[in-house]
DNA sequence: CGACTTTGACCCGCGC
DNA sequence: GCGCGGGTCAAAGTCG
């Protein structure tokens, strides 16, 4: 099943026009009784039919009963959505408390490195405007040359899902330093090319050559391939050591002479799983689907450098959540919504240098674990209304739609990355994300292009 | 007919 | 040097 992006500007329409019907309704409490009204006429209708009347009347009265019925599910529908349009308020609103709390929470963290470990302020910027990437190397760089932290830091380290777990002895320290002013210096790199991407215009700052980018990303599919928006051309094909699934070569084809390859395997503990493994870095804007895959993966491709093997007091395990990234990349934020920490899906803490870092989607991302509204709730009620939008429309197929999406992991993967595009676009223009995004024109997802 | 997939051959790095 | 395994090439086949 071929996810398309673009469907989130006709879902913003279609909850713009849900927003505008409440407001209608809010403003106008008498509508009920024409509803009610509505159900009446449907019930005379149903009623009226009298003995003895001609052929005509009845045909006539048949259509009116028709029609009436009609109305009664339209009426049913529309009150559905306008159900479910609260429900996404809610879902959103909230997700911007927590985004809203993690924010306070880490900036008193960082006010209290600040004054600790007596570091020139400045030095980096605490934004929210995307900059979380030049945040988070100024912590790696506060915690790499300040070895000795706190129990106290440690709580509040834990309590944020943060654990980068960087020491070091102290012998070597001005070299270091030297090294991890380089490394903040690729990271920024990193973030430029970030953020050019993901305004689509992308003139990729070259990642030191002598590092090639790989990212691993580990979804449930079914699918033979994660759809990501890319053009991708298959090239060979191997049955690698230890895995008897073949792995599949393929080259990115959206313009010629692009490096980028990706590498698609099956796990072979879980044949559901599939293992997507970037390489090299597109040398052309990307498409809208692909903008925030890559963004995602340029993020955890920054996080890798923070914590790779240019450390050697590194021990390499660190637990690396997507609470470490919570505003740089939003698509690890989603989850950050859950109460739970057990619902955050990780940077897989065992990275291997030599291949990357591991982005594991197949953790706990969807919906159904937790008792409150989930982002997995918001994704899957996001985007039916839409493009489920089929001419027999009816409650049924949408069920039976709503059901095999929901079920669908590229599915979530997908709008899991149109949501991460368009929420790091909201923050880099300092828009509120909240319950804008329900009745929110479609200024920000023009930038989407047209329905693709 | 062009774009794409398949698949065996080939290349190259690495360990022994 | 040799074998192994991962990655790539390219001819043949397939599809729309």
């Amino acid at each position: 099943m071929e996810i398309d992006l673009s469907f989130k500007i006709a879902v913003q329409k279609e909850q713009e026009a849900n927003q505008e019907t409440q407001d209608e309704e809010d403003d106008d409490p008498e509508e009920k009784p024409d509803v009610k009204q509505s159900q009446d006429d449907e019930e005379d209708a149903a009623m009226a039919p009298a003995p003895g009347e001609m052929k005509d009347a009845a045909e006539l009265s048949l259509q009116d009963n028709m029609k009436a019925e009609e109305l009664s599910v339209l009426q049913m529908e529309i009150n559905r959505m306008k159900e479910e349009n609260k429900a996404l308020r809610r879902v959103v609103e909230q997700t911007m408390k927590n985004f809203h709390d993690l924010q306070m929470k880490l900036a008193v963290i960082q006010q209290n490195n600040y004054q600790k470990k007596d570091i020139p302020q400045g030095f980096l910027s605490l934004s929210t405007d995307g900059n979380a990437i030049q945040e988070q190397a100024r912590k790696s760089f506060v915690g790499k040359t300040s070895p000795v932290s706190t129990d106290h830091d440690v709580d509040k380290e834990n309590e944020l899902g943060l654990s980068l777990g960087l020491s070091d002895s102290g012998s070597d320290q001005k070299e270091r330093k030297e090294e991890q002013k380089e490394e903040i210096t690729n990271l920024m790199a990193v973030q430029r090319n970030h953020q050019q991407s993901l305004s689509g215009i992308t003139s990729h700052v070259a990642i030191p050559p002598n590092r090639k980018t790989r990212v691993s990303v580990r979804t449930r599919c079914q699918a033979a391939t994660l759809n990501d928006g890319c053009q991708w051309r298959k090239y060979g094909q191997k049955i690698a050591k230890g895995n008897p699934c073949p792995r599949a070569y393929y080259r990115c084809t959206v313009a010629p002479g692009c490096p980028v390859r990706k590498q698609v395997q099956r796990c072979l503990e879980d044949m559901s799983i599939l293992i997507t493994t970037y390489e090299g870095t597109h040398n052309h804007p990307l498409p809208v689907g692909a903008t925030a895959l890559a963004s995602t993966a340029s993020a955890a491709e920054a996080s890798f450098m923070l914590l790779d093997s240019s450390n050697p007091h590194s021990d390499g395990i660190s637990t690396f959540t997507q609470a470490s990234l919570p505003y740089q990349n939003n698509a690890f934020m989603l989850n950050s919504a859950s109460p739970h920490p057990s619902n955050i899906r990780t940077i897989n803490p065992n990275y291997d240098p030599c291949k990357g870092i591991v982005l594991d989607l197949t953790t706990s991302g969807t919906s159904s674990q937790n008792s409150g509204p989930q982002p997995g709730f918001l994704l899957e009620k996001l985007n039916y209304p839409n493009i489920f939008n089929t001419p027999r429309g009816g409650q049924e197929s949408l069920a039976e739609n709503v059901g095999a999406m929901a079920s669908d992991p590229k599915f979530r993967v997908a709008v899991a990355a149109a949501i991460t595009s368009l929420m790091n676009k909201e923050s880099q223009t300092g828009l509120s994300i909240g319950p804008c995004l329900v009745g929110r024109d479609n200024g920000e997802s023009g930038s989407s292009g047209p329905n693709n």
